[in-house]
Formats: C-alpha cells, sequence, structure tokens
DNA sequence: TTCAGGTGTATTTTT
DNA sequence: TACACCTGAA
C-alpha cells in the first residue's frame, strides 16, 4: 500500500492527523515538524478515503512551500493534489473560471507591484501632482492596505479624512479605471475580487464550497484581512478545515499580515479543537531557551513553550567588532573553525536585518575565496531587460496593456509600432510561447539593443537566454504569463552562485521555514535589530523581536550573535548600543567569542585570492587558517 | 535617444 | 555613502 505509517509521528502530531470532528487549529512551534504533520493529515484523509484528490484545498505562502507539500503527499499516497497553491493563485483560478459574473474578463492580466508604481506614475503625472509631495510609493501601499481590508475607491473616497487622504482616493479611482481599461487586475485585486465573488454570486460559492470537502492553511498568522474572508468563505461549508501556524513566526505586518486571525477563528468556529505541537525536533536545548528568553518579552500575544530531547549544546556565541568590516572577519574566523570539524559550507547562514548589511560580508567572502550565495537581491523578472520582453509578451496577449505599452514606448516607439502592425494579423493562441518570442525578436530587432563585446549587455543577453528556456516549457501563452506573474523565479545572485555547496547569506525575513547547522545574526544593534523605524512602536518592536526569535530557532547547534560599535550609515558614522535581544538573553547561554589573532587580521586583508590546490589542502584539513592565508 | 548632473531618500518584500 | 529617479541638453 502507500508508505504512510503513523508510527512516524509523535503523540501531538498524530492527533492532529486523525483528528477531522470538528475544526482544527494546530499551534506548530518553529521546527515542530509542521509540514510533516500537514503532508501526513492530507494523506491520511486520502488514505482512508474521507476525500479525493480533487476535494483538498492546500493552502501556503510560498509556491516553494506548495511545490514541497505536493510532492511530499505523492510520495506518501501516490495521488496528486491539484489544488494546491497560494492564495494568489488560487484566486486567479477561480476568477479566470467564474470571473465573468463580476465582469472580469477571462483573460486578463496581472499587474504586479512595479506595474502598479507605473501606473501610479502616469495618474500622479496626468493628473498633475508633484510626485515630491504625494509619493507613488506611499499611494500604491494605501491602495493597497484599502484592498486587503476590502474597501474599494468609492469607499475609501467616503473615508476619506485629510486632504492626502482625498488625494489618494482619487487616484485610487482613477487607478481602477486603468486596470479595468487594460484588462488587469493587481495582486490585491485578486484577492479582493474573489471574496466579492464568493460573497455575492451563492451558487458560485456553494459551488467551491461543495467542491472543497478539506481546507487546509499554512502559516495562518501571516494572513491579512481578505486571506482570512476567503478562508472563511471557503471552509464555512463542510467546516472541514486545518490552519497551522505559529504566532510567534508572524512577521509580515507591514504587508497587512494579522497575526490576531489565528487566535480569531474560535469566534467563528466555536467548536474549533486546538493542539499544539511544541516538541522541537531541531536545535539545542540551548539555541530554545535563548529563542523562548527573547520571545517571552513580548506581551501582546501568547507564545509556545518549545522543548527537546536534545542536550544543551554549544552556548550562543557572541562576536562584539569595531565595525562592519571586523565583524564580517571575526564570523569568518568562526565559520573557519567550523569547517575545520567537518562542516560544510551549505550548513552554515549568515542572516542579516536589512540588504544593504550584505555588501560587507560578500567582499569578506569574496576575500577568502568561500563560495556563497546570496538570497534575494535583484529578481530574475525585475531586471529590465526580461521586464521589457515580458512587456512584449504582455502586449501580445492584450494590446489593452497600458502599462506594458508605456513601457515599450520608452524603449522604442519604432519598435512599437512595427509589433503593433504585425499583431494586426497574428492569432497568438497558434504559437507556443518561444515561437512569439522569436517573432517579436525578428520584427522589433529588441536584441540589436545589446551588444556582445560588453560585458553588461552580455549578462542581459544570458539572461534572456535563460527566459527562452523558461518559456520552452510552456506552449501556451496565458499559461507562461501567469506563472510569471505569480511565481517569482529563484534567482541567486554572487560570484559563486553555480556552486552547490555555499555558504548562504540573506535576510532574516528570508530565513523563515529554513534551518542550518550553523547560524549566525549580524548586526544586532538598537537601530538596525530592532530597526530604528521600529523601535517607537510598541507593536512594531514585538514584531522585530519576533523577527529575532524567528532567527534564533533557525540555528541547529551553533548560534552566534554579533554587534559592531560602529557602523557607517548613510554616509554617517554612527555608534550604536548593542541590541535589547542579546541582553534578554540569560548570560549564563553566552560565551564571547575570543580576539582575533593578528595574524588574521593583517594576512586576510592581501590575500586576494587563494590557490585552489592551497585551498583544497585546507579543506582537507592538511593545513590551518594561517598557512592559507600566507 | 542618450547621458550627465542634481536631488531626495534610505526595512523587511512569500504574491 | 550610494542609488534610483528625474530633468534638460545635446
Amino acid at each position: 500500500m502507500s508508505q504512510l505509517n503513523l508510527k512516524q509521528l509523535n503523540e501531538k502530531q498524530r492527533e492532529a492527523v486523525e483528528w477531522f470532528d470538528t475544526p482544527l487549529l494546530v499551534f506548530a512551534g518553529a521546527g515542530s515538524g509542521k509540514t510533516r504533520t500537514i503532508v501526513y493529515k492530507a494523506a491520511y484523509a486520502l488514505d482512508k478515503n474521507l476525500v479525493k484528490q480533487n476535494q483538498i484545498l492546500l493552502v501556503t505562502f510560498t509556491n516553494k512551500a506548495a511545490e514541497e507539500m505536493r510532492k511530499r503527499v505523492n510520495y506518501l499516497t501516490g495521488q496528486t493534489l491539484p489544488h494546491v497553491g497560494t492564495f494568489h493563485s488560487l484566486a486567479a483560478k477561480i476568477l479566470r473560471r467564474d470571473g465573468s459574473k463580476l465582469g472580469i474578463k477571462q483573460d486578463f492580466l496581472i499587474y504586479d507591484q512595479q506595474d502598479q508604481l507605473s501606473l501610479i506614475k502616469e495618474i500622479l503625472k496626468e493628473l498633475n501632482y508633484d510626485y515630491r509631495q504625494i509619493k507613488p510609493r506611499s499611494v500604491g501601499y494605501n491602495i493597497s492596505v484599502a484592498k486587503q481590508e476590502m474597501l474599494t475607491a468609492a469607499d475609501y473616497g467616503k473615508l476619506a479624512r485629510s486632504y492626502q487622504q482625498e488625494i489618494i482616493a482619487k487616484i485610487y479611482q482613477e487607478y481602477e479605471k486603468r486596470l479595468q481599461q487594460f484588462g488587469a487586475l493587481d495582486f490585491d485585486d485578486l484577492l479582493m475580487k474573489v471574496v466579492d465573488l464568493l460573497k455575492t454570486k451563492t451558487e458560485i460559492l456553494e459551488k467551491y464550497q461543495n467542491l472543497f470537502k478539506y481546507v487546509f492553511v499554512d502559516e495562518y498568522q501571516d494572513t491579512n484581512t481578505v486571506q482570512y474572508q476567503l478562508t472563511k468563505l471557503l471552509a464555512q461549508g463542510h467546516k472541514n478545515l486545518c490552519v497551522v501556524g505559529d504566532v510567534a513566526q508572524s512577521i509580515y505586518r507591514w504587508r497587512g499580515a494579522n497575526y490576531r486571525n489565528i487566535l480569531k477563528l474560535k469566534d467563528d468556529f466555536p467548536d474549533l479543537k486546538e493542539i499544539r505541537l511544541e516538541r522541537n525536533y531541531r536545535s539545542s536545548q540551548t539555541i530554545l531557551d535563548a529563542a523562548e528568553q527573547v520571545i517571552k518579552n513580548n506581551t501582546s500575544h501568547p507564545t509556545l513553550s518549545l522543548w527537546t530531547d536534545k542536550d544543551s549544546g554549544e552556548k550562543i556565541g557572541l562576536i562584539e567588532a569595531s565595525s562592519p568590516r571586523d565583524e564580517a572577519k571575526k564570523i569568518l574566523e568562526e565559520v573557519y573553525k567550523w569547517k575545520q570539524k567537518g562542516k560544510k559550507w551549505n550548513e552554515i547562514a549568515i542572516l542579516y536585518r536589512t540588504n544593504a548589511q550584505s555588501r560587507v560580508l560578500e567582499e569578506a567572502l569574496v576575500r577568502e575565496g568561500i563560495p556563497y550565495i546570496l538570497v534575494g537581491g535583484i529578481k530574475f523578472y525585475e531586471r529590465a531587460e526580461i521586464k521589457d520582453v515580458l512587456a512584449y509578451l504582455r502586449l501580445v496577449f492584450n494590446q489593452q496593456d497600458g502599462v506594458s505599452r508605456k513601457r515599450l514606448e520608452k524603449i522604442g516607439k519604432r519598435r512599437l509600432k512595427r509589433l503593433e502592425e504585425k499583431l494586426v494579423n497574428f492569432d497568438y493562441r497558434k504559437y507556443k510561447v518561444n515561437e512569439i518570442l522569436m517573432m517579436i525578436y525578428e520584427t522589433t530587432g529588441y536584441l540589436e539593443k545589446y551588444n556582445k563585446e560588453d560585458k553588461e549587455d552580455l549578462a542581459r543577453l544570458e539572461n534572456l537566454r535563460e527566459l527562452e528556456a523558461l518559456a520552452m516549457e510552456y506552449e501556451r501563452l496565458d499559461e507562461f504569463l501567469e506563472n510569471v506573474a505569480l511565481v517569482q523565479a529563484e534567482y541567486y545572485a554572487g560570484e559563486m552562485s553555480k556552486n552547490k555547496e555555499a555558504l548562504t547569506l540573506m535576510t532574516l525575513h528570508a530565513a523563515k521555514g529554513l534551518e542550518f547547522s550553523i547560524v549566525f545574526i549580524v548586526g544586532m544593534e538598537e537601530g538596525l535589530f530592532p530597526h530604528s523605524r521600529s523601535m517607537l512602536d510598541q507593536e512594531e518592536l514585538e514584531e522585530e523581536r519576533r523577527l529575532c526569535y524567528v532567527g534564533i530557532t533557525r540555528a541547529k547547534e551553533k548560534l552566534y550573535l554579533s554587534y559592531a560599535k560602529q557602523r557607517l550609515v548613510y554616509g554617517s558614522y554612527t555608534s550604536n548600543e548593542r541590541s535589547r535581544f542579546i541582553d534578554e538573553i540569560d548570560p549564563d547561554l553566552l560565551e564571547s567569542q575570543g580576539i582575533s589573532q593578528e595574524s588574521f587580521n593583517n594576512k586576510s586583508k592581501q590575500v586576494q585570492k587563494i590557490d585552489d590546490d592551497v585551498f583544497e589542502a585546507f579543506l582537507e584539513g592538511e593545513i590551518d587558517i594561517d598557512r592559507l592565508l600566507e
């Protein structure tokens, strides 16, 4: 039969898997086997014939998580779940099918944040607002927040109290008009419209309520109001709902996430069953203790109390540095220690609060010849050349698309004109995506923009080659565009990105859901972490603390916290106190790391590149750091 | 269409 | 500091 064996679960996990009587809320602490529990529960429901595979709806926050769960359910049961995805992809699916009832065209485009911003800028210009007074970003943010609260432009106008808000209301109204005209929906629209659809068209609501006999929602603490509504609507039918989350890991408040949604659930489902997964399989006791000591300073929400069978393990390394450069150096000393003990590069991660901090670290890694990957940075689909070509493709798909047209006008009116002439007699449905791509290149001569001899241009051409490879995977243009809009292509920057075994650099946000043997959290300074923008507001400060909690609980064996006494911020030197989060940890759990050896200090500066052979010898443990740096 | 120069601004960014 | 963005001139 199947791979399903409930003996692989602990008691609490099993209880969660077998519970089908009433709606279920699983508080799953960091490293408590959350994914495993969801996956087993879905598999169990299939195995017991409680539902068929297409009757399970499994909503996650990232495509990566969705992919992971789909794979694992498939492994356990041999069945593939068709409805696993993000809130946004689910909404897009429903709107493509039934959106016409709300007057939404079936082939609507999806505008991302950048599209939204360009559109707002254009409107600002046309309505004669000064972008210095009315900031496009802020307008976009306000519109987004409004939509998350399901406020239409008209609603917003009625609620507007200040002059600023009235202007935003006007822009919002115009923005909506244009979206409609262009046949486009933005990210927030997807959710808002689908809730609108389900609320107003009972027959459609019933259809989906009947279809989805079981609804799972992962990372529930990060849902916003409209996502909460959507969950409620869909689950209200069979009342077979399982949501999983951890309040202490809610770190997206600034995008509308409201962890109170998880606490509010009891009001909507009075017979809600609660199960807590508090056994941690990831970290040492010391790391868990530190995490708990930090998070218990948050007073506005309850927290879980994690425990483990493991030993207390290593103390938490505390690194004090004079500057970010010194910080990087000291970190690498510790990194080498672990490398010598046999750890692989990919078991080590350096986490920071802001992207700007990555640079000094990168420089140090490059100097030492340590392979690394930098997660985040410029996203693939956000690159100018990729956006250009996608704009052409979107225009082929939908000639109403004003944002794309505007962009294409900027890169060449003649090119655009030639394409538009071609499109008069062109039916994209008859061609594969890469055939259309070739047609675009031929008609517009876009590639001539770039010179192969130029290093930067060559990189752009390579990116476009990559896009072509992606396009090959799709037959139909609409499918390709939908995927581009809703799936952020994973993209790693950095010298050594091709090297699989590499140390990871990323923001604390990006680290959520991941784990590493050795974790460094750097820049633990007041003003940086907690960030100065968050220090005045209790709610925001607590979110910073949750972020710290997320960071700490990424570590399996050894955690390091580091801070620099002086740091260059916006061009001027500032001295910051060490982060309050460090002082929230019992000093007995901490251990100051030694001052660096002078030799390392001096030599590492001179070393440009280490010989491969020497480096290899070092990896084999044949020589030590000092020899390596000679 | 391109580019130099000025100006303002500066978290995090699953979709 | 450093970068993104706008503007105006060539």
